[in-house]
DNA sequence: AATTTGAATTTCAGAAATGAAAAACCTTCG
DNA sequence: CGAAGGTTTTTCATTTCTGAAATTCAAATT
């Protein structure tokens, strides 16, 4: 058996994500037929069937799964290299994840955390999924909890509040019924939440956020959201208290690592301000002026 | 520029290893040629110089030294997948790390922790060195304090004392002179120790600790040692009262993604319970029975 | 100063890996 | 049921990589 070769592991992980040869084959700029023969070898070094094979593709086996998990670890170690290397003068990229509400908040207030002068650019990730931060798919995520393990650091920033919402114009807010996200794809603590209230009787189901919204302020009726994005919608009112179940806090989440790049320590100080700055909005409290409903407990 | 090849990753960590070609060609299995060549060609992929080259090997320059550390990481990403594949079957291996007097107690009392019917062998790796758990040198280190970062976990045995020891025939105990670590290798609180003290004067060096206890043994003078090594040699006694200063509390630490494998954890078990078995030998209480000067401060 | 030694480097024939094209094969869709 | 589409696999000429030996070179030794 001869020696175990990176080459080869490197190509596994693209076999095991496109799911075949062909696409690895694309995203690598090798010929199919070579990565196939590549993934024969790798059976022959590791001494292990890593793929059921068929004429639609390469499905992992348990033993491939179990490689796969190992060598992601490795590809972390990687990734960083790669950027080493094209980092070359140029700016470095810090790849920003978060829930579609704060990536709106954190994009109308880019100025903020980004000017063309600074020596970084900036990759929005919007994704109400948890991206893999000690795996280094992204630099910071906005998460609602602190990490645990895995060589990461958190930092704490502010309160969130969560309150139904319902259009200004919504001729009878009362009796309105609720819009929610579609069960099969609530990530978020928030989405679930509404599925768990026995007495909501709901009349309208979005996949995405911004849809719920729109659905809501089309007067369809009311809508769990945060906050900082309800009350920054002159459409939108409240139409009840705040959700006392779904109060949680915000953490900057970051790799062990990076906290003390320049650049990304300077991204997490503006964004930690700006989200200080902010923290009356977040957590809930009622922006001046605004006009809304009577409070009552919700349904 | 062609994309970054792993394998020339892994070629590179031998290289800068070895620091030159012809040690990495062995290690790895091929000729010198090509691991010149491939050197090369990661020169070529990275665009920077990571060698200066010389007839007598290969030096690394800053960006050398800057690439090996980031593969260093990769390498532990791959260690567990050679494991895995060695693994096979065979009975995994414990790589066990300790200053020479742990080791040799661990050894004395190997039947505490390891038996033929065990699902695991053990690697002693006896070192004064700190070896690198992050990065998967060995599994389990025993070491004065816990660790901080790197994702490692740590566990917490026995308060160790020190004291001077000097062989039991000395004609002249008050009078005898110091046996000390020769600086140049002391690596360890205590071997650093007597070099701060002013007043000690020193008749002769050794560059390990068996070669200290065999110089006391042989009546050369006083040595400082763990009690739990003074202790148990009953050719020795103790010279002076505990040195205070070097009190130090004793830690197993391993790598987080270690901690549940189950032969690590059994391992850790019953060194734990070994320990803790004789925390009053470690903490350095008199033995019973066992003889020795009379207390005084010491020099 | 000449010699030895131990390393990198060059040369070049042979071995191994590669890609294009073709073939084989399964699934899906009409 | 047949055809189409997409994928893997085979074939084979070509390219690339490799190792042995020869060469070069610098430092250490005699």
């Amino acid at each position: 058996m001869k020696n175990l070769r990176w080459d080869d592991l490197q190509v596994f992980a693209r076999v095991a994500q496109s799911g075949g040869l062909s696409g690895a084959a694309d995203a690598l700029d090798m010929s199919a037929p070579t990565v196939g023969r590549r993934m024969l070898a790798l059976e022959q070094a590791t001494g292990k069937s890593l793929f059921v094979r068929s004429r639609t593709g390469y499905e992992l086996t348990d033993d491939g799964r179990a490689l796969l998990r190992k060598v992601r670890t490795m590809e972390a170690g990687a990734r960083p290299i790669e950027e080493w290397i094209s980092a070359d003068g140029e700016r470095p990229i810090i790849r920003l994840s978060a829930g579609t509400w704060t990536a709106n908040f954190m994009a109308e207030n880019i100025p903020r955390i980004w000017t063309p002068d600074d020596p970084y650019r900036i990759c929005f990730k919007t994704t109400e999924a948890r991206l893999d931060i000690s795996h280094r798919e992204i630099e910071i995520g906005v998460r609602n909890r602190p990490a645990e393990s895995g060589n990461l650091a958190s930092r704490r920033t502010v309160d969130l509040g969560f309150a139904p919402y319902i259009v200004r114009s919504h001729p009878n807010p009362r009796e309105s019924e609720w819009v929610a996200i579609d069960p099969d794809e609530a990530i978020t603590r928030s989405a679930r939440w509404l599925s768990a209230q026995d007495s909501a009787s709901v009349c309208a189901w979005a996949n995405t956020p911004y849809t719920l919204r729109d659905l809501v302020r089309a007067g369809a009726g009311k809508g769990v959201m945060p906050c900082f994005a309800g009350d920054r919608d002159p459409r939108l009112m409240r139409a009840g208290p705040l959700i006392t179940d779904l109060a949680e806090t915000q953490y900057l989440v970051m790799h062990n690592d990076d906290r003390h790049r320049p650049e990304v320590r300077l991204a997490i100080d503006r964004l930690h301000t700006l989200f200080r700055d902010h923290a009356a909005l977040f957590r809930g409290d009622r922006p001046i002026g605004s006009s809304e409903m009577a409070e009552e407990p919700i349904a």
